[in-house]
DNA sequence: CTTTGGGGTATAT
DNA sequence: ATATACCCCAAAG
């Protein structure tokens, strides 16, 4: 009845991004309240502005829509782990802190990832990607389809990879056309040629285990090798200082993504 | 009261 | 179907 359910739009994503890195996350009713972006949210209330972070950038934590716990569904239940819950790698360490003892994250990134887990998830994306070359790229099904045949996945994985998804489009590193992303080809050749330093970036690859991964091998390190020019590319725009830390978080996160995949590739499979 | 974490549902694609 | 917006509830501060 009287909601037409009105789409966030991208000024009150913004709004609220900005929102977020400004007062942290949590302080709805400030960001609210807050004059800068109040123009934009008017319309909602703390509560919108908590569901509406928890559905974007959220969706982390749910199986399909959201993880329904309820309705369980027992279908014959028997859990055979033939394919073992995700439980991918322990981030986080159990002993408390140790690590990123800056707590200052909120740039509207993770919050709910860690930079590892999402950093996984995007070299997953981009291995997904690199592999089935699609010239119209991939639906979001495949791309799901794809991973889950080579990583164990969460079953709410869908859920992140789509928003990791969207972050990637948002950020012009895949191009998305109806249900289908692809990777966004940089045509960074041509005008003059600083090229960032084309040094030998792997430490040569030895390892014995190409036995499965060959191909994966190729297509992980020709996917590293893009996050790495888009890293540096993205050091330049740093360098600049377009405004966002959000970038830098960013090329940190592909950074890290890029570190992942050596250390796969380089041990193998932990 | 606000934050937080969920459940539940409606609706748009 | 899936993703997304929005509502509602209850606990903890």
């Amino acid at each position: 009845m009287g909601n037409p359910k009105q789409k966030w739009t991208a000024e009150e994503e913004e709004a609220l991004r900005a929102g977020i890195a400004k007062h942290g996350t949590g302080k709805w009713k400030n960001i609210q309240k807050d004059p800068e972006f109040n123009h934009l949210l008017h319309s909602r209330s703390n509560i919108d502005l908590k569901d509406k972070w928890r559905n974007m950038s959220v969706s982390a934590n749910g199986q399909g829509p959201r993880e329904k716990s309820r309705t369980p569904k027992p279908k014959c239940n028997t859990d055979s782990p033939a394919i073992p819950l995700p439980v991918p790698q322990a981030h986080v360490p159990s002993p408390p802190v140790a690590v990123d003892s800056d707590m200052q994250m909120d740039d509207g990134s993770r919050c709910l990832l860690d930079g590892k887990t999402a950093s996984k998830y995007n070299a997953m994306i981009y291995e997904a990607l690199s592999t089935l070359k699609d010239p119209n790229g991939s639906s979001t099904s495949a791309i799901v389809c794809f991973i889950e045949k080579r990583h164990e996945v969460p079953q709410n994985f869908r859920r992140q990879l789509t928003a990791r998804l969207r972050r990637l489009v948002a950020q012009e590193k895949l191009e998305k056309v109806q249900n289908c992303y692809r990777l966004r080809r940089e045509v960074l050749s041509g005008t003059k040629g600083p090229i960032p330093k084309p040094k030998e970036i792997w430490p040569r690859v030895s390892s014995p285990f190409n036995s499965y991964l060959g191909e994966t091998l190729e297509e992980a390190a020709i996917a590293a090798a893009y996050k790495v020019a888009e890293a540096e590319n993205k050091s330049f725009v740093a360098a600049e200082a377009v405004k966002e830390a959000e970038r830098v978080s960013k090329m940190a996160e592909e950074t890290e993504a890029f570190l992942q995949l050596a250390k796969e590739v380089h041990v193998g499979k932990w």
